[in-house]
Formats: structure tokens, C-alpha cells, sequence
DNA sequence: ATCATCCATGTAAAGGTTTACATTGTGCGA
DNA sequence: TCGCACAATGTAAACCTTTACATGGATGAT
């Protein structure tokens, strides 16, 4: 007959347990597992068969408490439902498990109160690192870096570059999409989103002007609106060009969502798309697929920028301080329904 | 002349730090602040007077260790990117803030291995409760529930039921929306996604049945196609519907993410919806209102769902251990612009 | 004046690790 | 045979809290 399965302790076993039915001290099953190196073989098998039996996992707290660092990385986003979070966060976790880390996600809101929360969570050792997603910084702006874990940010610069960032270079992916809004012939385009808050947006803008200054249009054939980057924003500036009656034949849009709200709007109207208008988004996001046409726009190289972030990261943990670096990855242009050449007057 | 504000330890201030400033013993600090009435007035002040020049926060890791139970919650999801997480995240922070609860999310991507390592987390006692979205069972389907912390399912029953669960009442829900075809005129009804494994479309189908044998529709005239839930399934089942050449005037679909799949696929062929044929989903994504046309569908009670399943959590994490218990609400129909009469013959 | 109460505070243990240092025992060279 | 080096293991402190229990002093009743 089998024997029934030894009964795994109730709540769970300590390396005091192990210590016990291994016949050695804590000090040694500790040892044999992290340096094994360093314990008889024999012993080794006693106590690898003890934890076997126990079903021993060692208490992450506790061994964080003693060590004063976890191996657990905080990511925060202020919206977890962002398009451009999700994809990202696969090429952070596996960069992170490769280095024996653990990922873990708070949800900010924007909220201070939430922030706060999560600083707790940093001070107290329960996060080796932190990555800030979006340039957010959630715990209010004058927080002092010093008190923070290594930290990175994500797409955008954080604490006034205090830190280092990875992110997709926006000027000249900006600038790659006012490129092929021009060499399709397009000569009156209106730049949606213009901010004053966002680098990354401003920075888009520069591309736009960079590659219009290239082209050699005159800054008075350029229409800017501002928004802020969601649908409702972009729809709000399609109704603010047509009251003043200057269409142009083209809009690039500082993010997909804009460009979404500018391409429903288009559509309410009546117009016909591309065949009236071209219409050029930024990042990329799973929706602009499904719009009808099917967006053009500039790739966030998302996995790309998980990947590097992390591992930077990874090497401020290990390694010894370094400054703030900014690595920036060229996007490419991703070529779907939405540019076409400019109607005939 | 304004004195220089007093430096922030270094590292960060321990209670030991405030207790040799108020001159106190570490005993007393910990009781200002966890029960201040025991604690005499003027003691309380200089106490409190001191952490604020130290900036103590009490280190969450050594609290939890030496009370065997932490204030954070952990939510478990396989993908972060489901557009029903991100909406149902906000209603169980909400809720869990209010008790003085934090919340932690982790992205197990299906993975055993992840789960694995968030099982080790919980083992150590570093969540309180858990929460497991969309039935998924991260740990391997063997894992004894008597080692987890309180736990939580949300949307679909886990464990085979041996923890409580809080859903939509799937079946009704489908019901709702068989009945809204059938009472458009609908005869010949397609349902999308049948599933051998998720219960909760499994209950969608179970609605869809009702109705139609509420209405006397002959099980002869329903055609039940099997998928997945994504996109491409809803895309796929359309071209067996077309090659067998029985083509409905109305399809039922297991979601929304099915539900545009049939809608392009629809499209791509040349029909103008909802003139040709009629569609109708399931879950409200927000994607289901930029499909042309807009989605008639069923909306999940997505901040319901998620206070309610935060709510039980905590029941069971404050008061005595209680049976399983199943809460499902119910969903309401969302009218937009993808199902009408049919068409006439 | 004596004693019992009670309030405010301190002492010390416990929670589960890791690791510097101390201890033991073995083998080897002289 | 002695002593030394080194390998294997054990002891105990430290990480930072919370809290049961002990202590001391003041208050009030008798």
C-alpha cells in the first residue's frame, strides 16, 4: 500500500523545522542553500531532502528584513488601462525574472494619497527598484530622490531628469511621420496636441516643425492645436479648425487617440477617409486597427523599451552608482490606410 | 534667519531614532501611534514631535513579520491588458482603501512559473488576501487552497468552487440579449464562441438556449460555432457560417472581442451592418464603441463587481472563515447601433 | 497610615532570516 | 608527536516591529 503524503505543515515551515529534521543548525541549512559550496555533501543531502519533506519556502520577509533589500521590483503607472502599459510590461518582467527579480504593479490613479501608499511600501525595503511609468511622478514633485530605491522612468523623464529614462525618441519619430505626410504631397497640415505640460508630446511637436522647416513650409501654412491627448481632445481641435474655416489637407496627431478623435470627427462630418483627408497618428495603440481606415501611424517599440529599462535597472542594483542616462529608441513607421495623397483642388 | 530644515536621516529613521529623541522607550512610541489613549498626553506630543523631525514611517516588512499578516492586498491576472481589468482594478482600490488596505498587482501572463513566484510572496505572508481574475488558476490546478491566504475569485469560480466567487449572472445576461434579438424579429440566430472550458461562456450559452427555447425556435434552427473569445475566432467561425452556406440574420457572440471580429469579417464581405445582419456582445469593452456600427451589447457592472469581490475579500480577512459564497450580478443591456429588424426576404 | 487599584511606562521576547565569529575535528608536514 | 591550517558546523547578533508582562508611582478608600 502507498503510504499517504507526509502531511505539509499547516502553516507553513520555518528553516527551523528543516534545521530540525535535517539534524544540523539554521546557519547550515541556510548555507545550503545559498552557498552550497561550503556545506559536506552529505549534509547538503540531508538537508535538500528535509526541505523536500517540509515543503520549506524561505520567508521573503524576513530574509528582506535581514538583508535590507528585497528582490522585488515596483512598477508605477498612473493608469494601468493605457495601451502602451501592457505590452511594455512583458518585456519588463522577463528582463526582470532573468535576473531572479519579481515585478510587481501599483495602480497610482494620479492620486497622491495612492503614491504615498506605495512610498511606504518602498521605504520599508519592500521593492529593490522602482520604474516610473509615463513621467509621472507619484508622490508629489518634491519628493527627494535620495530616499527612493534606483529608479528609472519609463517614455518620459521624471524628477527633472534627476533620473535616468528610456524611451522612444519622439523627435525623430515625429519627424519620420511629417516626412511621409510631405513626400505624399501634403502641403497645409495641422499638428493636434500641441502641450505645454508633456515633454514627450512637446517633443513631438519639434519633430513636426523640424521636418515642415526641412521642407521649407512656411510656419504660417502650420496649423498647431492643442489638446491633451485623448479622443475627446482630438475631436474638440477638429471643431475648432473648422469654425475658423482653414482645413488642411493633413493632420498629424501627437498620439493615436488623438488621431482616433480626429478621424471620427472627420467622419461625422461626412468626409470621406483618406480619400478627403490623411490623418497620421504616434504609438501606435492596439485600436488604431480597428478604426476605419485603419490608422498610419509611428511604432512604440514597446517590448524594446521594457527590456532596456529593466536591465538598466538591473545594473544600477548590482552595480555601483552611475548618472542619469537617457537612451532613446528610434520608432518606425508603421504604414496602414489613413495617408494618401492630397485631393485635387 | 530661518534655520535650515532638519536633515532626513540618510537611511530612514527607525523607532528607535524617535524614541531616543522623545526619550522614551520603543515600547511607548509604539503605542502613540497604534493606541494613542494609552499613551499620557504630554508623552504622546514629544512623541509625535519626533517622528515629525525624524520622518519615521513604520517599516511595513518588520510589522507584517512580527504580526504574521501584512495590509496589502494581492491581485492576480493573467493579462493585464484585458480591457475588463483596468475598469474592475478602480472599484476594488476604492473599497480596499477604505479599510486601510493597499493593493498590489501581478501579471502572471499564464504562466506557472510566475505564479509560482507571487505563491512564494503570499507564503511569505507579504498579502494578506488574494484576488484571482477570470478563473485562472495560477498555481497549477493541484495547489492546496488551505496554504493560500483568503481568496477571492472574480468573475469566474476557481478552485472548483471551493472559494467565493463574484460575477456577472452570465446566464441571465445572455438571456437579456438573445431576448433583445428575438424581440427585433430575429429568427435565425448564430451563437459565436462556444467553449469547453470557460464556465462563464458556458453560462452565456446556457442563457442564449433559454431564450431561444422560451421563443420556440427549434434547436435545429440555431447554429452554435465554437471560439475562444478573441478576435480572430469571431473572424473564424464567420467563414464555417459562410461555407456551410446557412447564413443567420442575427449573431450572438460569447463577447465583444468575438463580436468585432464578426463585424469586420461582416464587412469585409460586403455587408452594411446593421442593414444586412444584426450583432449583439457581451462585457461593454470601450473598443465596442468605435466599431462601425457602435456594439449593441451586454455590460458587465464592472466597479460593482470589483467592490463587492473587495468587500467579501475583507469579510473574511477581519471576521471568522465563512463558506463559499457566490455573489452574480446582474448585467444590464447596452443599445447602440449594431442590431435591427432583419431584413425582409 | 495602609493597602488595593490603576495608569503610564519600561523590559524583553518573538517573528524568520543571514552572517560574522567561535568552535570543533580532520589531515598533513615537520 | 606536535602543531597548524582548513573545512564543516554551530552560536548568537542583527534587521525592526508589536505586545505580554513587570514595574513603579500616584490616587483613593478605609
Amino acid at each position: 500500500m502507498a503510504q499517504p503524503p507526509p502531511l505539509p505543515s499547516p502553516s507553513s515551515a520555518t528553516i527551523e523545522d528543516v534545521a530540525r529534521l535535517a539534524e544540523v543548525s539554521i546557519a547550515t541549512v541556510s548555507r545550503a542553500i545559498h552557498t552550497p559550496e561550503k556545506v559536506a555533501t552529505s549534509t547538503r543531502q540531508r538537508v535538500n531532502q528535509a526541505i523536500a519533506i517540509t515543503g520549506y519556502t524561505t520567508n521573503a520577509m524576513a530574509r528582506s528584513l535581514r538583508m535590507g533589500r528585497s528582490n522585488m521590483i515596483l512598477v508605477l503607472a498612473p493608469d494601468i488601462g493605457d495601451p502602451n502599459f501592457s505590452s511594455i510590461l512583458v518585456g519588463l518582467e522577463n528582463e526582470a525574472r532573468a535576473h531572479g527579480y519579481g515585478v510587481l504593479i501599483g495602480h497610482t490613479q494620479n492620486d497622491p494619497e495612492r503614491g504615498l501608499d506605495y512610498l511606504k511600501f518602498l521605504n520599508s525595503n519592500q521593492a529593490a527598484g522602482l520604474l516610473l511609468f509615463t513621467g509621472h511622478a507619484p508622490f508629489g514633485h518634491q519628493t527627494m530622490t535620495e530616499r527612493l530605491p534606483p529608479t528609472v522612468g519609463l517614455f518620459e523623464p521624471v524628477f527633472n531628469g534627476q533620473i535616468s529614462y528610456v524611451g522612444v525618441d519622439d523627435t525623430a519619430g515625429a519627424r519620420k511621420a511629417a516626412e511621409h505626410l510631405l513626400s505624399s504631397g501634403h502641403r497645409r497640415i495641422a499638428f493636434i496636441g500641441e502641450s505645454r505640460t508633456r515633454l514627450g508630446h512637446q517633443r513631438r511637436r519639434r519633430g513636426f516643425d523640424l521636418a515642415l522647416d526641412a521642407a521649407r513650409i512656411p510656419a504660417t501654412d502650420r496649423l498647431v492645436l492643442e489638446g491633451d491627448g485623448t479622443i475627446e481632445s482630438g475631436r474638440l481641435a477638429l471643431e475648432q479648425i473648422f469654425m475658423r474655416g482653414e482645413a488642411p489637407t493633413a493632420f498629424m496627431c501627437v498620439n493615436d487617440a488623438t488621431a482616433i478623435g480626429v478621424v471620427n470627427g472627420l467622419s461625422a462630418r461626412g468626409y470621406e477617409l483618406p480619400r478627403d483627408m490623411s490623418v497620421i497618428g504616434f504609438d501606435d495603440i492596439p485600436q488604431a486597427t480597428y478604426v476605419h481606415p485603419p490608422l498610419t501611424t509611428i511604432r512604440q517599440p514597446r517590448s524594446a523599451i521594457g527590456r532596456q529599462a529593466m536591465a538598466l535597472l538591473l545594473q544600477s542594483l548590482d552595480g555601483p552608482a552611475r548618472p542619469p542616462e537617457d537612451i532613446l529608441i528610434m520608432p518606425d513607421l508603421v504604414v496602414r490606410g489613413s495617408v494618401t495623397l492630397p485631393p485635387r483642388r
